[in-house]
DNA sequence: GTCTATACCACGATAGAC
DNA sequence: GTCTATCGTGGTATAGAC
């Protein structure tokens, strides 16, 4: 098809995500009016209908995306096999520095889950539950190799995450503590945690 | 003053800050309006307006709330002078109990913080804080005894109350583990991350 | 592909009757 | 203290011109 005046399709779309996934972060989904996201876009909110289902649609796209990204770079970075305790140090490692560079996203996608319809709610959840999979399997193979003691892998694996994704809520680049410093700590608590 | 038919203010006040507190919870405080919280208590949106200032202030009312009955409940039941370890069990359980017993309140606390105004959003940092330092102190306690290896105190209580926080995220009453088992896991985890 | 214009509805908050 | 009624604003989403 012709492109006529003023058609900017390949910049207007990625534009608009980006533009709804930091105003998502910053003021809450439910705060944030498609106006305001077509002013920011540079475009009027009837515009953005091309791009979109609707509100609640850009939101599943915007986690769904996230989501997807951070099992295939994980994929991508794992490293063949390894004893449990070298494998926890990476994941730790990878965990940290995947959500320390994208702190929106990550905002959004534990943030914003009320917002979801039941069944994008059920595909999010699924991806989630996947890379919690991923940790529990490294947990169970310490356990079974005498290398780490974990009474339940599912718990631990959930108190793990939680308390590595918890960085992103205090740590600021050009703080006090260096991010591999950081790194490196939490680290030596994770390690800790699950120590045999 | 006497009392007009139809006047129930002792009742209304309560019902009022129990409807938003489980509305605001379960959809977002951005996405309920006045008038679903007056039909929650049963009276028209207007009559709210004698309870609140507005609704922004009835957010930080909740919060405030939660957050000093978190420290009055902390400095009720704290232990007298013992050593860090014991301090640390007895402040995993009591977090883990407080937190599992009032999911709304933790929810909001820790999920609206963007819709205060700067003045109100202060205040509930001030509490949050002061909460904070209670567990960086003990463990700062344990560094200094020798008994806790704790390279950054204020890392380390950070992550530890995201851990800790994060059973809210996923227990569920009558599961597959009971809350008793689940505290004692966490114990355990928290006690060895930060042992020397 | 983007625009203007608008349909239709809900919002927070207030005024004044009872 | 609660009601009804309403003000002014802004919401999502669509229709049709360009």
């Amino acid at each position: 098809m012709a492109r006529k005046p003023g058609s900017r399709a390949e910049i207007t779309g990625p534009r608009l995500r980006e533009a709804a996934l930091r105003l998502f972060a910053r003021h809450g989904y439910a705060a944030v009016s498609m106006r305001q996201i077509a002013a920011e876009v540079g475009v009027q909110a009837g515009a953005l209908y091309q791009y979109i289902d609707d509100k609640q649609g850009l939101l599943f796209d915007l986690m769904r995306a996230h989501l997807e990204e951070l099992l295939a770079d994980w994929a991508a970075s794992s490293p063949p096999a390894a004893p449990a305790p070298a494998r926890l140090e990476h994941f730790a490692r990878f965990h940290i520095r995947f959500h320390l560079t994208r702190p929106d996203a990550v905002f959004i996608a534990y943030m914003e889950l009320r917002n979801l319809s039941p069944a994008h709610f059920a595909v999010i959840e699924a991806l989630r539950r996947r890379y919690e999979d991923e940790l529990e399997a490294i947990l169970r193979a310490g356990q079974e190799e005498g290398s780490m003691a974990v009474p339940d892998t599912k718990l631990a694996a959930m108190a793990l995450i939680a308390m590595l994704t918890g960085v992103n809520t205090w740590f600021r680049e050009g703080g006090r503590l260096s991010r591999e410093r950081v790194e490196d700590i939490y680290v030596d608590m994770v390690r800790k945690a699950v120590a045999g």
